[in-house]
DNA sequence: TTTGACCTGTGAGTTGCTCACAGGTTTTAG
DNA sequence: CTAAAACCTGTGAGCAACTCACAGGTCAAA
């Protein structure tokens, strides 16, 4: 299979297959011929477990990874349900950031029905935006 | 103000100040004596202003342009309520997104609970992936 | 045989910062 | 007074995960 052949066996950009293989993530061999890159079944079955798992919230090290693990014969099922766990962590605290966002934002509607459009003054640029109050969490929004 | 100070003042980063003055959104005066940049009262209201606007999930260039209807005396309220109810529906989008994320993998997690950790046998990289089931709104992460 | 569709590698653009670097200035301590 | 520390300057790179653009080589069909 060439680029354009597993892109669409896998349902993603061209320009994915080569990027997924400059970061190492699928091996194709060479045609000696044209220099073409050729992908196998395998490559295949790697780049569809690769989105599968983008879409679980992997990140390409993370990938690069357990499909390291996977090329030596070790399970990298141990490993998948540790990141998993972690990750499914992050998604529960990204959910709650966003509704907390959401009740702010929906606050900061219903208080501005009565505010006036003002016009700058020097003092103040806009004051729905000035008088809207700070999150609660601090503003740091690393977790560290 | 020097850098330091009005970054202190607002509570970020020197570095994220003179970005955003790299960007157009602070517009210091220079010390001619040592070439310093010199932040004013007004500076430390649109930085100000502007870290808020972050919080509530305003782009860099939206800010400038608020920011920009503002010096020129206009009001900029229309366009921030506007915005604002954009980026409310966004994020109301994302947190349904990631509430489907969340419901798709603890369904993955409990369905693991049965499920050993094979060894790649060729065929398989990690079941637990692999079996794991497309979510239901269609791959493409665009609006398109 | 000529078009058009594909292939190649590399480099840049996206977003909002953050950090690194090399050199100039100011403050502080001894 | 001087030397070191702490600040300032601009610019350029790095992050994540692609996506697109470019310039040139290869191959299929008409």
């Amino acid at each position: 299979m060439k680029v354009k052949d597993i892109a669409n066996a896998a349902g993603v950009n061209p320009d994915t297959v080569r990027f997924y293989t400059r970061e190492g993530l699928l091996k194709p061999t060479r045609n000696p011929d044209n220099n073409y890159q050729q992908y196998g079944a395998d490559d295949l079955r790697r780049l569809r477990f690769a989105r599968k798992a983008r879409q679980l919230g992997f990140s390409l090290p993370e990938i690069r990874n357990i499909l390291g693990e996977a090329d030596e014969h070790h399970s990298p099922c141990p490993m998948v349900r540790e990141v998993f766990e972690t990750r499914l962590a992050e998604v529960e605290r990204e959910i709650s950031e966003l509704q907390q966002l959401r009740e702010r934002m929906k606050n900061a509607l219903s208080a501005w029905q009565d505010m006036p459009d003002g016009t700058p003054d020097g003092h103040t640029i806009c004051r729905l935006i000035e008088h809207w109050d700070e999150p609660t969490t601090p503003t740091n929004g690393k977790g560290e």
